[in-house]
DNA sequence: TATGTTTTTGAAAATGAATTTCATTTTCCT
DNA sequence: AGGAAAATGAAATTCATTTTCAAAAACATA
């Protein structure tokens, strides 16, 4: 009775919510170009990883795997996520807690991060002013900036209400 | 013929230039507040951690004191640079890699970093427009923010004067 | 389809910073 | 001085990350 879910969970598993076909070709096609193979391997944590919305370590992405029945090595999830950031289809980010975590390289490109220090929850935030302000900044001091990194480590208001008087682990300062 | 200069070294070496010696009593003010010791492990260690400005990791810092021919243990560097964060002396700072930094908490308080991908020079500013707009973002969001990390990473003028065709190591996005 | 070369895989080992352990030493209160 | 409590420091441990290397898989070419 799961002949007809079988049939195709190879090649399409529902329809393409999102998009991740297409982000496949062109994956492979970068493999591809730079000389690199396809494997199942790789198809499998691609796919995994393409699914997952937020930010994922590793070890979370290799234990999502398994628990399929795949068996494919934490190395190969590792090395497989370094290869997609390198391409382009992921960013490598480390928050407070010094854990390497990987997004999605999506549209919304430049955003940055509020953090909650009770649930862990991430929530991403764009906002032109704060771009603005931070290039202007770093030209003041002759600074030719590339990248930058802005985290808000707080207690979002989940937490707040179900948890009065937070006294949890500080983090900066 | 050092022998002038050695009768004072262990009390005051020069004048007191960074304001060091005040800070080491409300050091041990706090110490004995809190039941902890006062040891010459950590007379020494934090002397030499109050004259330094700019950011330090532990190691660094060890290495900075056995030169002088003290036989101080790293773990005791590390501890008490531990100690001096928990005291309200020092802040803890990790940038993209990946090493504790410590550094003087000092009057300017909050500030933000520029780090040159090149030479690391590590820059601080500080701007209340920016802080303002963090604030305001964050509570868009309803969270209330205890923390927050700010860094602009990139080329300092020195930098992209000697090297013009700057590739270097990326570090987030 | 077979062959050969190159890449990939994954278990295990290595790395490296941060932290803890524990026997010994030191501090400091009485 | 005596004794309880804390500090020291060398060594061990932790833990995420990264590397190694022998075996397996991919893929270009014949």
């Amino acid at each position: 009775m799961l002949k007809q879910k079988a049939k195709f969970s190879l090649k399409m598993s529902g329809r393409d919510y999102h998009g991740i076909a297409k982000k496949k070709e062109r994956l492979k096609a970068f493999l591809k170009e730079r000389g690199f193979k396809s494997t199942r391997q790789r198809d499998v944590i691609a796919t995994a990883f393409l699914k997952t919305e937020g930010h994922i370590t590793a070890e979370e992405l290799y234990r999502k795997i398994t628990r399929r029945h795949e068996h494919i090595g934490f190395t190969t999830v590792y090395r497989t996520l370094k290869l997609l950031a390198k391409s382009g289809f992921a960013v490598e980010r480390v928050f407070a807690d010094n854990l390497t975590r990987y997004e999605q390289l999506s549209a919304k490109d430049h955003h940055d991060h509020l953090i909650c220090l009770d649930c862990g929850a991430i929530t991403e935030f764009e906002n032109t002013k704060l771009e603005n302000l931070q290039k202007r900044i770093a030209h003041e001091f002759g600074f030719d900036t590339v990248a930058h990194k802005m985290e808000l480590y707080g207690y979002c208001s989940k937490c707040r209400s179900d948890n009065p008087d937070v006294s949890g682990p500080l983090v900066d300062k």
